[in-house]
RNA sequence: GCGCCAGUAGCUCAGUUGGAUAGAGCAGCGGCCUUCUAAGCCGCGGGUCAGGGGUUCGAUUCCCUUCUGGCGCGCCA
């Protein structure tokens, strides 16, 4: 709707400036907005207001240059655009100009325009450790990456979706003592897990369903043959507690994640990649990115540790990333893994985090800015822990003790449309009530359900007026110049925008904006549809309404998709 | 103590790179189905945009400060 706009804007300026009205240093943003009171016009624009300074001029004279220079040969407009309050430039849209607007949302994707250009961008989400179940903050991020990842690849970006396994150090390490802990268990032995393991109860069912397999493949590790009964079981792993955990931890940790790509695909979120810190390691990613940083100059040692000059670029504080004791740090391992997605060609980088690690932004960033990468092609996106409640209760969470209701359980009980929705419905660095009560409920209260709603009842006028004989017009042909009542007009209004919230909604990586779209859109229709019969006796007028019921369709069906959701056509 | 994020209606939250009279959902009250799906629609009430100062034509939005809440500040991951 805006670019309908911005054309002509343009030329009246470009006008100006040629008459010599104008000095025009800058090219002026053209900012439009929709009033809030329909009296100022379809579209306003505070163009004017915003040249004053540099034009040294009253935005009032500024705004009767513009219009003065204003053609509209096309007769898009209604009238010469108004000039009201300080300066403002109303725009009303004539009908012609408004089915230009809803035929452009025939186009593919809806007519939205091309902003990447074919940009490579890597979205890296969720990068849980394969040591338990996603649980519902997990969730969240999971959601929103994947629904960044639907925008940008809608606007034109060519989007890889990645996830970091964190498959070595000392989580990995912990999850196998737990898991050859709860092994033993498994045969009978009374032993405890480790002080700080990993408590879980899906670990103890695992191990359990595993016992046969992960004996044998331990047995094999060891070139003997697998034990039959329980005191031989126990005998080969407190014999050989080294391998036996090695062997316990890769197996659960692969089953894991298993179980992690399982619950993401309840989700509807799937991966292109998925990328292993063990496997970066062994090929030498870290060390050569190290390497690097030492040529360059950013490493030095102090203390018998070597320290990365990250405050070179903005951090507090420069931090370690080789302890004293030989050990390379986390941080290393997130270098080098940096510097590998720099180096597969990316143009931008956006890392989704939980909020609690937003003090490790800084020297990431520093580091990929020591490796040569400029300061805006990477972008951390901060997701906010969600406070799960269920009756008013918080529902305690963490994998300190053991105990958590896992995502799993979320989206079994309110299915995976609802639990996208919720997670989409508030902006991502805001906190997330997460009512599991009312998410349960599938009442009017739960507004996923309103969205579909509105969807269901127009398939539900198409199948009515198909078994009527009323046909779809043809765009041209449709006579969108009766749609005068005021709820239609709102509708069209509404559609007219669809474009430009999903760009904005890209370019500022914020899907809940496509979220709220829904919701407005949904209630325009919604507002219509009760107002307003679409088949009537008037066959000119029925076609008409039905066309621009087939255009909320179509969008919602579009918008619905950009969130992961489903259109359902009843319900 | 320092840093990051937040504070908007009873509750949960939007608020379009600074714009015109600050919005939605839920909760409360009252209406609307012989007609395309009532999981819907319409109406009513509800605010010191945490407080104070500054920047300017104009501030919920930007800056400073105070208060409150969450998180982070290790040779942990």
């Amino acid at each position: 709707m805006r670019q309908r706009l911005e054309g002509l804007l343009q030329q009246a300026l470009t006008r100006a400036k040629e008459g010599g009205a104008l000095k025009l240093d800058g090219l002026p943003p053209l900012i439009f907005e929709i009033p809030r009171d329909a009296s100022f016009g379809d579209l306003a624009s505070t163009v004017a207001l915003g040249l004053a300074r540099s034009e040294r001029k009253k935005p009032l004279d500024i705004a009767r240059i513009i219009v003065d220079h204003f053609e509209d040969a096309e007769g898009l407009l209604a009238n010469t655009p108004e000039i009201a309050g300080a300066g403002f430039l109303n725009f009303r849209f004539s009908s012609n100009l408004w089915k230009r607007c809803l035929i452009d949302l025939e186009r593919d994707g809806c007519g939205i325009a091309d902003i990447g250009r074919g940009r490579r961008i890597l979205v890296e989400f969720v990068s849980a450790n394969p040591t338990g179940p996603l649980h519902v903050g997990h969730g969240r991020g999971a959601v929103l990456g994947d629904g960044v990842a639907r925008l940008l690849d809608a606007t034109g970006f060519d989007v890889t979706r990645e996830y970091y396994i964190n498959d070595a150090g000392k989580q990995i390490d912990t999850l196998a003592a737990s898991a050859l802990a709860r092994l033993r268990q498994a045969w009978g032995d009374t032993c405890d897990i480790p002080e700080d393991g990993y408590p879980g109860e899906y670990l103890v069912e695992l191990m359990t369903e595993q016992r046969a397999a992960a004996t044998a493949r331990i047995a094999a590790a060891l070139g003997s043959t697998p034990p039959t009964d329980a005191a031989s079981a126990l005998e080969l792993l407190r014999s050989h507690p080294a391998v036996a955990a090695r062997i316990c931890g890769e197996l659960s940790a692969e089953l894991l994640l298993a179980r992690i790509v399982d619950d993401m695909k309840a989700l509807a979120v799937e991966m292109d990649l998925f990328v292993s810190e063990r496997d970066l390691r062994d090929r030498g990613v870290v060390g050569a990115a190290l390497r690097e940083l030492e040529t360059t100059g950013f490493l030095y040692e102090s203390d018998g540790a070597r320290w990365f000059r990250s405050t070179d670029f903005g951090d507090e504080k420069d931090r370690v990333i080789q302890r004293s004791d030989g050990e390379l740090t986390y941080f290393a391992a997130d270098i080098g893994y940096h510097r590998e997605k720099l180096s597969r060609g990316f143009d931008e980088l956006i890392d989704v985090w939980g909020a609690d690690h937003h003090g490790y932004v800084a020297r990431v960033a520093a580091a990929l800015r020591a490796l040569g990468s400029e300061a805006d092609r990477f972008r951390v996106l901060l997701v906010q822990l969600v406070r799960l409640t269920r009756g008013g209760e918080p529902v305690r969470m963490g994998k300190r003790s053991g105990e958590f209701v896992t995502l799993r359980e979320v989206v079994d009980e309110v299915g995976a449309d609802a639990t996208r929705f919720f997670f989409l419905m508030r902006k991502g660095d805001s906190q997330l009530d997460f009512d599991l009560d009312l998410a349960v409920k599938q009442s009017s209260e739960n507004p996923v359900f309103y969205v579909q709603y509105a969807h269901a009842r127009i398939c539900s006028i198409s199948r009515q007026a198909q078994k009527e004989g009323i046909g779809m017009p043809a765009a041209e042909s449709a006579a969108l110049h009766r749609l005068t009542a005021a709820t239609e007009q709102e509708l069209i209004k509404a559609l007219a925008t669809y474009t430009d919230t999903v760009e904005e909604a890209a370019r500022e990586r914020e899907p809940h904006r496509v979220v709220f779209y829904l919701m407005e859109l949904a209630g325009s229709f919604h507002r219509f549809y009760n107002q307003e019969r679409v088949i009537t006796e008037d066959r000119e007028l029925s076609e008409a309404r039905l066309y621009l019921a087939h255009s909320a369709q179509r969008v919602l069906r579009h918008g619905l998709g950009l969130v992961g959701i489903g259109a359902p056509e009843t319900m």
